[in-house]
Formats: structure tokens, sequence, C-alpha cells
DNA sequence: TAGATTGTTATACGTTCATTCTACAATAAT
DNA sequence: ATTATTGTAGAATGAACGTATAACAATCTA
């Protein structure tokens, strides 16, 4: 073995995710990420290989410190009413976050590349599955437990919250309008009740 | 008065149109819409301008002939319900299209260039606004007649429903499960009984 | 028919970008 | 201490792209 790498290796993931994140894959560059991570191109193609490989080791790391799913793994406990409102609240909070720029690093990839890159879109497509399951497992756990109607389809209701949360990420990213998001949110949640 | 231009104005807008809604704004290349439209590129510039022009004048004639907005126009007295299962219908059918890969080339071209191209992102949320404007004169209308609880707040259901579309929107541009996309529609629209 | 104007075509320019290469530095094992 | 190995830095490379230009063609006006 021999030399040591001087940058932090999680924190350049991190970091570079971020700047995926609020510029999309394509108009990131090599060079934006050198600038942003501070570690110089020449280290960062040794440490992550090509740009996609760097990508996909930025999503990986999103996955599990950052994302949702993250979120909705380690509440696993947590009554689903109220890991939804936490969740919509931080989606809320994010469109105040002028690192990231609203959007879901996964979604926002997946969106981009969708008939760009056939490799990221359908890695990404595999994250996106993980999370529907994991939103559908809370569903199911909070019909178990009698917080939600067991006579309510999981799988339509687990269609629907996906499909609101896409909607408020699109939100949070173009027009970023809190109380249209509110309004959204409120009037979506009505239908728990 | 001179030469006649040989190939079709609007017919051109059409396709460049239809590719930077499949493959996104900056993932097209001048010379992919040449391709596309059988214009050669010197053609184009001198026709629409540069890049930036042509995607915004593909935008504008995509709002007055292909989007939403152009349907919610023509359709302005025609029952909300009628409409909105007419529009969850149409994107339905959407994710068949192999020549625009789902979405819709507004919400689209906004997503991916938010953070991108200030100018290209104000453009579209002047067309976004518009959409939503057009949707909540729907609602506003559909309470006038009776056909929606008066006593419902207008507001917040057109942005609950431009959530639900702009989700639906993502789900037909990035799953495209056709199954899910009826559950989530289902789902969504049972708020207004 | 002559000239002016505009469309078309092909080529060329300058830039940006991902990636690679080369030289050098630092560390671990022997 | 020497050597092998890996990290770092910065310049270089080659391709792709948007855009400009110049030569040519077609059409209208007079």
């Amino acid at each position: 073995m021999a030399r040591l790498r001087e940058f932090d290796y999680d924190k350049t993931l991190l970091n570079a995710g971020k700047q995926f994140w609020a510029s999309g894959y394509q108009a990131t560059s090599i060079q934006d990420i050198a600038l942003v991570t501070g570690v110089k191109p020449g280290s960062l193609y040794k440490a992550f290989g090509d740009k996609k490989g760097l990508l996909l080791k930025c999503v990986k790391h999103y996955m599990e410190h950052t994302s949702y799913y993250a979120l909705l793994i380690e509440n696993s406990d947590v009554p689903l009413k109220k890991i939804l409102g936490k969740i919509f609240n931080l989606m809320i909070e994010s469109c105040d976050d002028t690192t990231r720029k609203g959007g879901c690093l996964v979604t926002n990839t997946a969106f981009e590349m969708a008939s760009v890159d056939e490799e990221i879109f359908s890695e990404m497509n595999k994250h996106l599955s993980r999370m529907k399951q994991a939103l559908l497992n809370h569903l199911l756990s909070a019909q178990a437990s009698g917080e939600i109607d067991k006579k309510k389809d999981a799988d339509a209701l687990a269609a629907y919250f996906i499909t609101l949360i896409q909607g408020l990420l699109v939100s949070s990213r173009v027009t970023k309008d809190k109380t249209e998001m509110r309004n959204a949110i409120k009037t979506g949640l009505s239908l728990l009740d």
C-alpha cells in the first residue's frame, strides 16, 4: 500500500451529489465538481471512475443518507401520517435550500436522463422502486395497526402518494410556491381521513 | 421580396419540439433537429435564431396546439370531471408515444433548466402560470354551475390538481406504469366526490 | 431581363467538455 | 533507506457542439 487519500471520500460524494442535484447531470461538468469539492479532475477519475460512475456513487450515497427513502427506513415504526407530514414539511423547507434547488436527486436524474442514457435511467428506476416499496410497507403497517382503514386499497394509495410526492418534487424545483404546496398537501392528505 | 421558404414552418416547429420533448433541451443538438426536420442548421438559424430561440418558438407552438392548456381553453364549456378525465386518459396514452417520451414539453423543460438557464426557466414559468390559471377558471365555473361543492377552496383544489398532474407527468416519463397511474388517478379524483 | 433579396448548403471557427497523460509527492512494506 | 504503489496536479488531447460565414440558388420587383 501507499500514499493516503487527502480528500474525504464521503464528503466529496455529498458535495458532488449536491452539484448534480442542483444543475442536473448534463449541465454539471467535472470541472464544476472539482471546484465544488476541491478535488482535482485527475483525482476524481482515479477515485470514482468516469462521470457516470461518479453520479451513480453519489446517488447511492444519497439514498443511504439524505433521501426520503432513508427517512422512511429509519422511521419504520413511526405512524404513517407523522412520517408523511415530516416528508412534506421537509419538501416545503427544501424550497429555500440554495445548494440543491428542489426536487430529489434520484427523481431529478431519472426525469432528466429518461431518454438520454439508458444505464443511468434504469439505475434510477431501481432506486425509485425501493422508495415505492418502502412507502407501501408503511401503508400496510398503518393498516395493520388500525391507523388506516383496512378496506382501502393499499396499492392504490401508495401509487397515489408517490404521484403526489413526485408532483411536489416538481413544484419544489419549478415554482417554489410554498402556499400552493401547502394547499396541495392539505388537500391531498384529506384523503386519509 | 425573394425566394420562398422550402420547408413547412409549423411542421418544423412541431417536429423540433418533439425532439426537445423526447431528449430534453441540452441533449438535443441542432444537428439532431436538422436530421429530424430535414432542415439544415443554416436554415434553422436563419428562420428561428439560435437554439434557445428555436426552443422558445417550439414551446409557443406547443402551447397553442398540443398542450393540455390548449385542451383546457378549447373545452372551457365542458364539465370539469369530463375534462380532467380526458387529460388523464391522454396522459396514460402518452406512455406509448415513442416520439415524445412522456411528460409535457413545458414542465420537462422548466424542470430541466431550472438552474441552468434563467431565461428559459422564467419563460416556462409564464406558461405554467397560464396553465394553472386555466385550471382554476374551470374549477370556478364548475362551482358556479353546481358541479362541485361551492364551499370547497378552489385555490387549494387547483393547487392539488396541478400537483397531481405534475406527478403523473413524472410517472408518464419515468415509470410508464399504466396500472399505477390509473390507481393514482382513481384515488386522486375520488376527492371530488 | 436585371438586380435585389432571401433561402439553402457546406464549411469553418472557437469553445467547452470528458478523459488521459505525465511528472511529482507521499506513504507502506521490506 | 529503498522500492513499490498510490494519490495529486496540471497540462494536453480529441471530440462534439453552437454559431458564423460565404458561395450558390431561387424568386420577386421593376
